[in-house]
DNA sequence: TAATTTCACGCACGTTATTGCGCGATTCGT
DNA sequence: ACGAATCGCGCAATAACGTGCGTGAAATTA
């Protein structure tokens, strides 16, 4: 049995059934689970099929790909939006990026708050809906579906008429070395023009992103004012960033 | 049974149903009520939906309105869905109002696809986020809450720099004698500005919205070119339409 | 051909996730 | 206000996980 056509057989039943459970094919394909498990994470990271425990589903089921994608530290997510939604005060105006924490912090906000929500992603508008004293300012652009919010020359020019008070950040890495980057390259040039139109700026930061690097630099230390991390996240993951100047906050809470 | 695979099915029952008991699916999948209860709550942190006593309901009001079930006249908005999609061609720019018959023109649409949709509405924004092929192009603005639409002069600036080929509208009224109208000016100001930068724009009119009036007139029937009806719509609600000279769609397939 | 490298695979181990049940608290319907 | 249904939480058993390591086969090199 090769690999490649033991890989294929997986394809060719995800096709079929829209599910592989691994200890199944294990027994089917008589190789040991680590093996098919194996098959199945190079499959994943090819984005040929979603992993998930006890096997995997099609990649392109969106429901599923995203609330997995919520699903990766999801309490370290609602606590830094608490977090970060206790940070923000009556009548200030800030910026939401999209994402999954932002989200959190959306809706950890007070529902009688009142202030203004600058976003370019569709659902933390949305989101924002019951809190009927939060004024929001939608965005507009280019919906980069990946990520599910507006990028693009349309984006950065609406961007440039605001001015914020705090930007909430998301990104995909954080490390001491590399600042903060993310996986797309516009989505990183909206970022950044939102940092140059906010007075302060706040990266949100769950465990599995501090220390990880993706392939588009947003900015550096230096330009945003501060961290928020839970308090689970290991402090040797910080020590990088604390040597950096970087403020970490939620931590002493 | 994947708990992943499980989640879906919730999620799918909801979007179907509007709402989920939780010992239904305890006995329909064959597992305790307390992992259907964990898996609720979980859905309900990552803000998929909402917690309620005995199962669960949509995440929003806006996402209440697309189950079918206890809505007005939801069938009827079904069926309107599928004829306006059914109208729109491959490679297409098409303008889609806020509200839910447009959020069900959507849904409708052919998961290949491949056109441009513009909108100001964020929850159509969302609700495009499977059709991989869509480009969707996000108008943004000032919020209006009670139909959650971009509205304002950012909104009618980002449109007028739009050049779409059709244009389907959503009103809250279609009389013979008053035109199209709507609950508030500046939506109805935004819709006269899409009017304006499309090439065809057709009207949905599900069956209560025929023969009733709203505060705001948006345009008179010359300036719109088409009124989508079902099946369903009593044919005497269209004879004064039919006066006026206003195509009606959707009665004889 | 013999030595060496590369690779796929399975196994063991410690870790994490999932699940059902019991319990006391909360909420709902009457 | 009261009984019944439902809830959340902690616990323990089970299943699944990722990783490191050893084995042996295939490929490469000398």
């Amino acid at each position: 049995m090769l690999t490649t056509e033991r890989k294929a057989l997986l394809m060719a039943a995800l096709d079929k059934d829209g599910r592989i459970i691994a200890k199944e094919f294990s027994r089917k394909l008589d190789v040991s689970e680590d093996t098919i498990r194996r098959d199945l994470r190079e499959l994943a990271s090819e984005g040929l099929l979603q992993r998930v425990h006890g096997g995997a589903l099609p990649a392109s089921k969106a429901l599923a790909d995203l609330s997995t994608r919520g699903n990766v530290s999801a309490d370290d997510k609602t606590e830094i939006g608490k977090i970060a939604a206790a940070m923000v005060k009556e009548g200030q105006i800030i910026f939401l990026d999209g994402g999954t924490t932002t989200a959190r912090l959306a809706r950890a906000l007070r529902k009688d708050i009142s202030l203004t929500v600058v976003t370019h992603s569709p659902d933390i508008a949305s989101a924002l809906i019951d809190h009927s004293r939060v004024e929001v300012e939608a965005i507009g652009g280019r919906i980069f579906k990946h990520s599910n919010v507006a990028i693009g020359a349309v984006a950065i020019e609406a961007i440039s008429r605001i001015r914020a008070d705090i930007y909430f950040m998301g990104v995909t890495g954080i490390h001491a070395d590399y600042g903060l980057t993310t996986g797309d390259r516009e989505e990183a040039a909206v970022k950044r023009a939102i940092c140059s139109r906010s007075a302060e700026t706040i990266a949100l930061g769950s465990r599995e992103k501090l220390g990880s690097v993706s392939a588009y630099s947003v900015v550096d230390f230096g330009v945003i004012d501060s961290v928020v991390v839970s308090k689970r996240c290991p402090e040797e993951l910080l020590i990088p960033l604390r040597t950096k100047g970087v403020q970490i906050m939620g931590r002493s809470t």
